[in-house]
RNA sequence: CGGGGCGUAGCGCAGCUUGGUUAGCGCGCCUGGUUUGGGACCAGGAGGUCCCGGGUUCGAAUCCCGGCGCCCCGACCA
């Protein structure tokens, strides 16, 4: 392991190692204008295997992607008195095109809710033509006041899915399955991230929705950070758009539509929960390079061995790359390190004269001598030990950090260093004002049994209160 | 928008209080060489509207006035 970091160490300023990690990584930049952000090869890499699993498990659902326009009519927002409310705040609107004023401003997407509402009304006819079920991925704009990146940035990318329903049954088994079968699936077995799925209280929920579930993971500072979202807007845009559908029996009736989605916030949420003192850890499966070979020395004998050792593996289905670049190994080590690579595979003269390599994971500094031809065997088991290994110690530190408590006293002591637990009839309104006050929110509400609630007014209800991202 | 801080080389900063040669340091970058098993070393080098505009002065990065920009902390959000 490194003798000295060269990241601001987390315990020291956690939001300071968060930047160093996004810049030394070289996972993005900041934009020309504030709050917009530049997405760096890495960085970039890292979000294409985001959305290439999740499109996958978004097709698996029976989701079509399509694509929506950037530009929405300023009078679409004001149809749902909800969302024009909880947009308006952040909205960009372009007043000016062509060297003239226009005529009606044009607001720059946040989310697509509206103009989708306004083709599904197009589109939809008969039950027969339900569910309808779309995504798209794109870029949407909420203007922020302090941005981060990945975490807020005022553009940022995202997949937003759209559906409709013939019944209020249906919307909500749909979003349900979004939210376990894509969301909380990529999440587990991707991404090696626990969260805590429920719904979000009345004061959290989505702008126009009559339900929002939720999947909150824990940073290793303890904060909570929302990794996607599932929502359902019951019968609010259906109403607004005039989304009806002809039924069985003939008559003119309104859809349920449902919305959710996963953005680039989610590689803030992989660094901020997997990282650690020497910078990103990538969970394997995830990892757009699995195994770097590195080259110890820049000399004939060693590059040819390595080329061996990185098409062995290649063979073996891992992602691989060759580091045979000049420059000081213990460099070389430290940026591969800071970038998170799971495995790497050292080999050099020293080795080579026994046939040997080095091989390192990444999360745990294990180190092990392999042949030559040993590599490409053992590389594939060792991923998937890490990528288990990295969900185990996820989960723990969520479970460890999380405390079950009485009161909203206890629950303002217990959000300093994670999560609190609590019965959410002893908070309802006045007790999130309580917290709010101390910049704790409601994360979450779950049954007993800590599954998904159907709405916040079952009985018997717990809430995960915490500060937030 | 309320409170605090900062604008000097690509990045991070010193210099400013007490005006005075050619504006400096670390990292990075370029060239050459030695190196290379955990952020290498030596030598040489490039790189500056000192945020902008005015003022005071023989002389301003430094003092005065005005402006702009950025960062951090509070009210919203994926």
């Amino acid at each position: 392991m490194a003798t000295q970091s060269v990241l601001t160490p987390q315990n020291e300023d956690f939001p300071r190692w968060y930047q160093d990690v996004v810049a030394k990584a070289e996972m993005a930049d900041n934009g020309p204008v504030r709050g917009t952000m530049v997405i760096r090869p890495y960085g970039w890499a890292i979000w294409e295997r985001m959305q290439a699993e999740m499109d996958a498990r978004i097709k698996e659902a029976g989701v079509q992607n399509a694509y929506f326009p950037l530009f929405i009519p300023l009078s679409y927002f004001q149809r749902e008195a909800e969302h024009v409310e909880g947009f308006s705040p952040e909205l960009a609107i372009v007043t000016h095109a062509g060297g003239e004023e226009l005529a009606e401003p044009i607001v720059v997407r946040p989310t697509s809710e509206t103009v989708i509402g306004e083709y599904m009304a197009k589109w939809i006819q008969s039950y027969r033509d339900l569910p309808l079920l779309l995504n798209q991925w794109s870029n949407v704009v909420r203007w922020e006041l302090r941005p981060r990146l990945f975490l807020r940035s005022s553009e940022f990318l995202w997949q937003e899915g759209h559906t409709a329903h013939a019944s209020y049954e249906d919307a909500n088994a749909f979003a349900t399955k979004i939210h376990l079968e894509v969301y909380n699936d990529f999440l587990v077995n991707v991404l090696a991230a626990p969260t805590y799925l429920g719904i979000k209280p009345a004061s959290e929920r989505f702008a126009g929705a009559i339900n929002s579930m939720t999947a909150e993971g824990m940073m290793r500072d303890g904060k909570a950070l929302q990794m996607a979202t599932s929502h359902e807007l019951g019968q609010n845009f259906a109403r607004a758009f005039d989304i009806y559908f002809q039924s069985e029996a003939g008559q003119a009736e309104l859809c349920f539509t449902t919305s959710w989605g996963a953005s680039t916030r989610m590689v803030g949420g992989l660094i901020m929960m997997h990282g650690d003192d020497q910078g990103l850890v990538v969970p394997p499966r995830l990892a757009p390079i699995q195994a770097v070979v590195i080259a110890v020395r820049d000399e004939p004998e060693v590059n040819e061995a390595c080329g061996r050792v990185a098409a062995s593996l290649k063979a073996a289905g891992v992602r691989v790359q060759i580091d045979r670049g000049r420059g000081s190994f213990g460099r070389r080590v430290t940026d591969w390190e800071i970038k998170g690579v799971p495995l790497r595979v050292e080999v050099g003269p020293r080795d080579l004269k026994d046939g040997v390599v080095s091989l390192v994971r990444r999360d745990n500094a294990e180190k092990l001598t392999l042949g030559l031809d040993e590599v490409s065997v053992k590389a594939p088991g060792l991923l998937e030990e890490m990528q288990a290994d990295l969900l185990a110690g996820a989960t723990t530190r969520l479970t460890d950090a999380t405390h079950d408590v009485e009161n909203i006293d206890e629950a303002i002591e217990a959000a300093e260093t994670g999560f609190a637990r609590l019965d959410w009839s002893k908070v309802g309104v006045s007790g999130e004002a309580a917290l709010k006050v101390h910049a704790i929110t409601v994360r979450c509400l779950q049954r007993r049994d800590a599954t998904m609630p159907l709405a916040e007014t079952e009985p018997d209800l717990d809430c995960i209160v915490a500060k937030s991202y």
